[in-house]
DNA sequence: CTCGAATGAGACAATCTTGTATCGTTCGAG
DNA sequence: CTCGAACGATACAAGATTGTCTCATTCGAG
């Protein structure tokens, strides 16, 4: 018997690739048969919010090291987050999908569950402003949407080859810190193009 | 008649809102009948795809006066950024659903668009790093991902209540260049977290 | 006003998807 | 080894979606 959490993860896999894949070639990309899989999960709309259920667990899971960081200094807290960073990598590629799905948007369950998990990565991320290691000009709600814009940006990338799955995770978190702007504004060096 | 832009800005305020809507609930929610529709496109497929140039088409337009700053100084080049973030933010809400369709990504027409479009993206990206206001650290084509993350983190977060349309321009624009560290690291305050 | 093009409404068959049931087979615990 | 649970394959009906067609109506240019 194959185990729920590999059956929903290659469910995942072929989700992410084709948002409407139909029961069929969802079997088909796990390796299985839609009989089993209709024996598992009664509707595709179940099976759908099944894998958005288990998105939450595995995030869940990412930010559990988060929460034993709250009496901690700066250092933990940077630690912390580049931790967070890699660990929610693979999550954002796979279960991206599910919070831009009419379907399970729709689900009150899965949604308290977001809501439940953006109010733990919001303590965090206020953590981080009382510590001074993060902005406290911005909205905490604002870096968690664009931590994870940030993530999705990097799982296309690599989607379309235009980015190497070793660099992501470097990339996300200096553009998540500290942007795209130099941090010393040089002061005027003209630094012509070099000849193509 | 209804002219094509407004029918495909309507396909695509739907199918933003629900990737996988039917032909019914398009023509519903645009307020036209599906007979207009299919004698519109043949297909939902090429519906789609029309919609996908459209996309180009529109995000065409806002790349457009970049083209301009090619020999321009720090100056309009930070004048030229912003105004690309805030004409990209509505193109990003109603087309980003196209680059995650299976259907639109399979079409060669639209990749050979989108590449055009990159290429025009990152000249102008690779500018700002010889002008000094873009890090030459990080690969432009991260730069353009991480900025169109970020505009769809935007989206969301209008989406889901979180954030205010008004301020999202703001957000996108800082957290692009700046990041979410503060700029300048303080030397060692404590700031005890104020009482609930 | 007149006429033609575009529209909305509806019917229709073909196809796809889904949910359910049945059959024989495989695999692992006892 | 034995047996029962899970599996793959297949068939079936019900429903939804799609693409095409017809017909009456509306709307605007001339």
């Amino acid at each position: 018997m194959v185990h729920e959490e590999e059956l929903l993860d290659g469910a995942a896999r072929v989700l992410a690739g084709d948002h409407s894949a139909s029961m069929v070639q969802i079997a088909a990309g796990i390796g299985t048969s839609r009989a089993t899989l209709s024996r598992r999960y009664a509707t595709r709309e179940a099976l759908l919010k099944a894998v958005a259920v288990r998105a939450i667990d595995v995030v869940d899971g990412c930010l559990a090291p988060l929460d034993l960081a709250q009496n901690a200094d700066a250092t933990a807290f940077d630690a912390a987050l580049e931790e967070l960073v890699v660990a929610l990598l693979p999550a954002a590629h796979l279960y991206g999908f599910t919070s831009r799905d009419a379907t399970v948007l729709a689900d009150p369950a899965f949604r308290a569950g977001v809501d439940r998990q953006d109010h733990r990565a919001l303590a965090f991320l206020a953590l981080g402003q009382r510590l001074g290691r993060l902005r406290a000009d911005l909205p905490p709600y604002w870096m968690w949407y664009s931590l994870w814009g940030l993530l999705d940006a990097a799982a296309e990338g690599v989607r379309d080859g235009h980015l190497a799955p070793r660099q992501i995770g470097h990339l996300v978190l200096t553009s998540f810190l500290s942007g795209t702007r130099p941090s010393a504004p040089p002061p005027a060096r003209p630094q012509a193009a070099a000849a193509p």
